[in-house]
DNA sequence: CAATTCCTTACGAACGGTCGTCAGGCAAAG
DNA sequence: CTTTGCCTGACGACCGTTCGTAAGGAATTG
């Protein structure tokens, strides 16, 4: 369908050269239409900005819920570093990764509030996430030094810093962060 | 000077709305001036911008430098905590952070690569910084289960999150996450 | 079957606005 | 008299948006 071929080429502009960066023009392009075409599916560049921007955080949510389904029986450390080292992976590769990080980062003024809204809806719904493992990690006797809350606000600040370091750009910076980061918070915990 | 107004009205307002989002015109406004008049004294947009990057970051550096040398003699977890709560307090009033992080986080695209280039010269900076301390403490035995670079980088990538934070947004969100990462990573220092 | 109506989609043209930039002039200062 | 700082005026480019229109398919009608 041409609606989600626009959404598509949409994300990924938007994820590389932000709200303001992205004209309609340059979508339209993109999508093989001239601008006014995208009338035809979309109100206004706010109303395709905010559809891309809710199907994003639903599906970005969406895959964490996946992956501590799948994996929420494994050791903490391997739990936690395959968490880590999937966001690692996705960054360069990933727009709706990108366009996350972006959006989340520095949304258009105009919208912030609407936006903010699904930022934090999004890193609340992934902090509960590991809570629930982390409170396993503790009635196991994984964790002792720390209750289940701080550790699992220290490891979504782990996540915070992982993400500065991927947009900052350096791949072998990250790695050699990440590396530091996780051995001191690993024996932190 | 008026060079001077001109480049402090354009700080704040590339801190508060990047780089595409603040016009000469704004910045002319601010100073009282118009914006052709901004021509006699910068030769372009880019111009401008590029003199308050340099300045900011050299800026910003040049306070960091004099915290550590201020303070290097107390105990690491108040020269530490020190450094950490002088980020927390600054943004939110101080343009020149904001500036700074904004940024940092996402240059303009076209000046990608100057841009990038005052930021890692910043952090390695930074970085060589709390290097020297955390040296400092391992000949002391005050740290002992991580090596100083080790240290270093984690202690930079928990800098990192409370950027995050500070973006963000929420100022009681930023607190209790400091405090959780504060309390695993000295932990496992 | 053919003819008609309607809806969706896409386009060209144009709107008012803002952008960064350049040229020229005028007043004040050295 | 020259230089400096600031002004007005104008430029081409691009922005998001609106309008009228034309093509095509689906559905309805005779």
């Amino acid at each position: 369908m041409t609606t989600q071929s626009i959404k598509d080429a949409a994300l990924i502009l938007f994820a590389e050269h932000g709200y303001n960066g992205t004209s309609l023009s340059h979508i339209a392009a993109e999508t093989g239409l001239k601008k006014q075409s995208l009338y035809s599916h979309f109100a206004s560049k706010d109303d395709l900005f905010l559809q891309v921007l809710e199907e994003t955080f639903a599906a970005e949510l969406r895959d964490r819920e996946q992956y501590v389904n799948d994996r929420f029986s494994e050791p903490l450390d391997e739990f936690l570093l395959g968490a880590l080292r999937g966001m690692t992976g996705r960054f360069g590769h990933d727009a709706r990764m990108k366009f996350w990080l972006r959006v989340s980062f520095f949304p258009p003024a105009h919208l912030y509030d609407q936006v903010m809204e699904y930022v934090y809806r999004y890193i609340d719904g992934v902090d509960a996430l590991y809570l629930k493992r982390f409170e396993q990690a503790a009635a196991l006797g994984e964790v002792t030094r720390q209750n289940p809350e701080t550790a699992t606000l220290a490891f979504s600040a782990l996540i915070d810093s992982i993400c500065v370091e991927l947009v900052y750009g350096g791949e072998e910076r990250t790695e050699r962060k990440l590396q530091a980061a996780w051995a001191v918070f690993w024996a932190g915990l």
